[in-house]
DNA sequence: AAGAGAATCAACCGCGTCACC
DNA sequence: GGGTGACGCGGTTGATTCTCT
């Protein structure tokens, strides 16, 4: 059918914006709020597509975005969260106040991605560098920081693990009230209705085929995860994904009904399925 | 001092989803 | 139920900055 363009791209101005316009957006905003992007710049006299200044306002002048270096905990926390949740920038974001996504995935491409693939090559990172030309860490003189030796979080042990990752899981929980399906999910400490998994079944695929089968502690322990399956499906679960017309969608949050009884259907139909094929 | 290459990051682009008509 | 518009997200680009030789 063919998508119309977002905003009539003639005669808008494309690029970097200039301190004028960036006062101008700022105190249209502060005054008239941002109801409409896609009128905003017509409104408040810019040439840009409102597309661009919503970039402008999310990314750069909202006034609680915190600029600077990114501290050793952030730059953990997103590390972390990617192993949880792959490239799902704007949720890791949410857990990084005052950061942005775009500002996020910049950081994990340009240092975070190699920290961790060092790791995994088993490369020392200072020897890495390879240090081609000895060259000095452009991060370092930018004050970012940059810790060569990684922290993994899958080694960390739960009494260190960082706060972020269980707040995670706790604020994504839908209330219970939200669906007829209720797992048993309580924490002592502030009455929230979620129960600490361990992250590092979680992230293992044998958890899941084990779940499945119905055998062993991670039954239980699956289920309370599909509550927050927002991380990218196991291999072991893609059989599942057209075996009902509410197809979930993989991906997208899964806290609404349709995707709860699809999820409580698949468990409770454990003992009814058939072996699971082999990957 | 200058040039080359690498690193950084703001901004753009295209697509998916949702809400409204 | 289908069409359309708006928003938001993730991938990518390209200008700028930095470091090394």
């Amino acid at each position: 059918m063919g998508r119309a363009p977002c905003c009539e791209k003639i005669g808008l101005k494309k690029g970097s914006w200039s301190e004028e316009e960036d006062q101008i957006l700022i105190s249209y905003i502060q005054q008239h709020g941002h109801p409409n992007w896609r009128a905003l710049p017509r409104l408040a006299g810019l040439s840009r597509c409102g597309k661009s200044c919503r970039l402008r306002w999310i990314n750069y002048l909202r006034p609680d975005i915190k600029r600077g270096s990114f501290t050793k905990e952030e730059e953990d926390t997103i590390i972390h969260l990617h192993q949880m949740l792959g490239n799902r920038w704007s949720v890791i974001a949410a857990k990084l106040p005052g950061r942005t996504d775009n500002e996020i995935k910049n950081i994990w491409h340009t240092h975070l991605k190699k920290r961790t693939k060092n790791q995994q090559t088993g490369i020392n990172a200072s020897n890495d560098a390879s240090n081609k030309h000895n060259k000095k860490s452009k991060c370092a003189s930018k004050g970012l920081y940059v810790e060569e030796s990684i922290v993994s979080h899958r080694h960390v042990d739960q009494e260190h693990k960082p706060l972020e990752s269980k707040q995670f899981i706790s604020n994504i929980q839908p209330s219970s009230s939200e669906s007829s399906i209720t797992y048993s999910m309580t924490n002592s400490d502030n009455g929230a209705k979620y129960e600490e998994v361990n992250q590092e079944t979680f992230l293992d695929d044998s958890f899941w085929l084990e779940a499945l089968s119905g055998e062993g502690d991670n039954v239980m322990e699956a289920k309370s995860l599909t509550n927050i399956s927002c991380g990218e499906l196991p291999t072991s679960l893609a059989c599942f994904k057209n075996t009902n017309t509410r197809t979930p969608n993989i991906g997208c949050n899964m806290d609404n009904n349709n995707d709860m009884y699809l999820w409580y259907d698949i468990f409770t139909r454990i003992d009814e399925l058939p072996e699971l094929p082999e990957f």
